[in-house]
DNA sequence: ACAATAATAT
DNA sequence: AATATTATTG
């Protein structure tokens, strides 16, 4: 039982081991790619932000394919990277950086679930569900996007399931696809064939506002994140279930490599039904050959469901 | 001008 | 395959 102990201690000092800003400067210079220098634009020069005041809300993360180079320039001057014509110290960063995908885990497909439902999937628009979400740092376009892959799954499911005598084999591909969804319940009436479902007796008018201003501040933390630490690969505990069962990738909370992984609290006032929840950058889910080193962003439920 | 959806690209 | 991005439409 002392366990308990100490795994409640995990995280009452994550603070004290954050080492300070002007510490991983230098360090982030060493381990951070030439791209990645760039595209932060480390402040070398500028003087370092301190936790609580980042110096922009500017979200970056270069991209690695040399795919994208939308300059119609042609000058590339790629040449350049100590200087000044980027950016130089503190003055507001280029703000043509993308940021890091997102990446759907399973808690946070939850919360979307959720909100789709309350809203009735009539009302069940990107912005409305983002919004209702209130996950900072999520966009209308990722929730659209995973709103159009969720509609896909519905029909692909209504399809076989309304279809007479199996006409439709679900390919391998569709069942690994559907992972994700198939950790989350989906509640009936989304198969409903035909008809919109109002909206859930729920919420049904819920002053939905004052969400989206932590935004900046949990943005630049998920950058300080993504320069922070270089995670590679921590190894995986989930194991493989052959099907549906999402053996909960968070468990990561165990590990004790030299991991930094930190936890952003932001307080947020209980707007609606579910608590506020933050983003936060946490281990990947696992690859299997052939992906590289990828950074992305995954959510860390901060509330229970 | 904005938001949603569809289509396409990475 | 999973997301992002772009294009199209309402």
């Amino acid at each position: 039982m002392r366990e308990e102990e100490e795994s409640s201690s995990w995280f009452a000092h994550w603070e004290e081991q954050l080492p300070s800003p002007e510490e991983l400067m230098p360090l982030s210079q060493t381990l951070i790619t030439p791209d990645l220098a760039i595209a932060f634009d480390i402040p070398v020069a500028a003087a370092a932000a301190p936790p609580g005041a980042n110096q922009n809300p500017g979200l970056s993360l270069h991209h690695p394919p040399a795919s994208s180079r939308p300059p119609p320039h042609s000058d590339p001057e790629s040449s350049d990277l100590n200087s000044a014509s980027a950016a130089a110290g503190g003055d507001e960063p280029a703000r043509t950086l993308k940021r890091p995908r997102l990446v759907w885990t399973p808690q946070l497909h939850k919360r979307f679930v959720d909100a789709v439902a309350h809203l009735g999937i009539k009302n069940a628009v990107p912005k409305t569900i983002m919004q209702l979400m209130s996950v900072d740092g999520l966009t209308r376009e990722n929730v659209a996007s995973h709103l159009q892959k969720y509609r896909l799954y519905l029909k692909r499911m209504q399809g076989l399931s309304g279809s007479g005598g199996g006409g439709g084999p679900i390919s391998a591909a569709d069942a690994a696809t559907d992972q994700l969804f198939a950790s989350t319940p989906v509640p009936h009436h989304f198969l409903s064939r035909g008809s919109v479902a109002g909206p859930e007796p729920f919420l049904s008018c819920m002053p939905v506002a004052a969400l989206q201003h932590h935004q900046q501040i949990t943005a630049a933390m998920q950058q300080q994140q993504q320069q922070y630490y270089h995670r590679r690969h921590l190894g995986h505990y989930g194991s493989p279930t052959g099907r549906g069962g999402f053996d909960h990738a968070f468990q990561n909370r165990a590990v004790s490599h030299s991991g930094m992984h930190q936890m952003v609290g932001l307080a947020a006032p209980p707007a609606m039904g579910f608590p506020p929840t933050t983003l936060v950058d946490d281990l990947e889910p696992a690859k299997r050959g052939g992906n590289g080193e990828r950074k992305v962003l995954t959510l860390f439920p901060t509330g229970e469901e």
